[in-house]
DNA sequence: AAAATACTTGCAAATAATTTCAATATCTTC
DNA sequence: GAAGATATTGAAATTATTTGCAAGTATTTT
């Protein structure tokens, strides 16, 4: 086995356990504890990992920078299901728009090639497609909203003022009878014009957000075309 | 078998496999493993392959990330420095732009909270900065570049029009006395808009830069204020 | 504080790279 | 086409890297 092999072998492999022992390692690559030792001297100074007692750590454990991976942990089972379903539902060679939630960052994920071009202000979203060149991704420009990694703003809403797109892939705080409702204001400008540009409005909601009501409102029920939720959403309101 | 076309194969093969020992592209080719040394050492002058202990390998040949890190690995050391004294240059409090290079980001990186506004087209510049809320970061709308990160086109262009900043840090891919130019014709009206809504205008520029000219001309020397380059730049044109 | 575990350092064997040199092939020049 | 000059090639000797091991040192645990 080639020494740069090998440590790619490791890099990869902590990227899926976050953890692990010199052992551990030494059995994967099929090496002495002592080469991966010194592997993961050459790792740290290249800043892949960090050196621990008894074995590395990632360095950035999330894999996405940004702070989604805390926020997801509850329903992430579920967001990944409708992420899932959601992604079926485009059809190939659509223009689609990607809101900034977590819910919609999923239906990103499973989107795959599908979509011919990807609109978002989640900077997420756009690292995901970011080394993808499938699909034409357009981001639209803004302040980023620290910790979320969205853009907001009113050069994110101007942006969006002149595109078009087939779909628009929604995610909100709540919603009632009375319609769908998200808690930061600034994201609410920017979501009224994506709901404006495109043709078909999908919502993603998980169930929690069933008869919740956010701050501020975004939009009457009307205007959505699906909603895909999970299978524990309130019947009735189904 | 011509020397030529035996180099030829090699580059062809390695294109298939990523990496390939000495043994195998001898046996492959049909020559002894000295002469695969040469043609190697040959290759990698040309940029076509990187050597390795034991064989050779592709440039570039995973692309999961922005292609950033596998482009850095070599004048790494140099970049890095060049980052830090950039970075150094300057003030607490201004409003910053940040270009999409490479050696850019190395700036970015060293910036801190230094600067209260980051305008950038740079995915990676934004991802750097984005979970720290001590910095406005501005990011540009814009269609991603596929590999680099960078966002391009015209809304990027736009986006730009509007702003102002107290200084444009810059990187490009050659220096002459007649000017700077830039491998990338989509890059250069960003960046002239960059330049042309910055004050001051620094340049960072390794030595491997300097006499070296791209496809496309960017800008005269008088437009640029600073220049930041490192110990090995070739002394005449400094 | 003692025991256990992990890390560092120095060293020798194995492996790979560079250098050197003779043999062969290729190109010039007549 | 032949003689000499130049370049390329393969093999041997030298030098450098990498690897695994063991002894000594540091860190953590009990």
């Amino acid at each position: 086995m080639q020494a740069e092999e090998r440590q790619f072998l490791i890099e990869q492999h902590l990227q899926k356990v976050e953890f692990a022992s010199l052992e551990e390692l030494s059995e994967r690559v099929d090496v002495s504890v002592s080469t991966v030792r010194r592997d993961l001297t050459l790792l740290e100074a290249k800043g892949a990992l960090r050196r621990t007692h008894g074995g590395a750590r990632l360095v950035a454990p999330k894999s996405d920078e940004f702070i989604f991976t805390a926020r997801d942990t509850h329903q992430l089972g579920e967001k990944e299901a409708i992420g899932q379903a959601a992604a079926a539902l485009i059809q190939p060679n659509q223009g689609v728009i990607i809101d900034s939630g977590t819910t919609a960052y999923h239906v990103a994920k499973h989107l795959g090639g599908k979509a011919s071009h990807v609109i978002t202000n989640s900077l997420p979203v756009a690292n995901h497609f970011g080394s993808d060149n499938s699909v034409e991704v357009l981001v639209t420009g803004g302040v980023i909203y620290p910790r979320l990694g969205v853009l907001v703003g009113p050069l994110a809403v101007e942006s969006l003022s002149g595109m078009h797109a087939d779909v628009a892939v929604m995610s909100a705080g709540g919603i009632t009878l009375d319609g769908i409702t998200n808690s930061h204001a600034l994201l609410i400008d920017i979501q009224r014009a994506m709901l404006k540009s495109a043709q078909r409005i999908i919502f993603c909601l998980d169930h929690t957000k069933f008869n919740r009501r956010s701050v501020s409102p975004l939009c009457e029920l009307d205007v959505v075309d699906t909603i895909v939720t999970d299978a524990q959403a309130p019947a009735d309101l189904v």
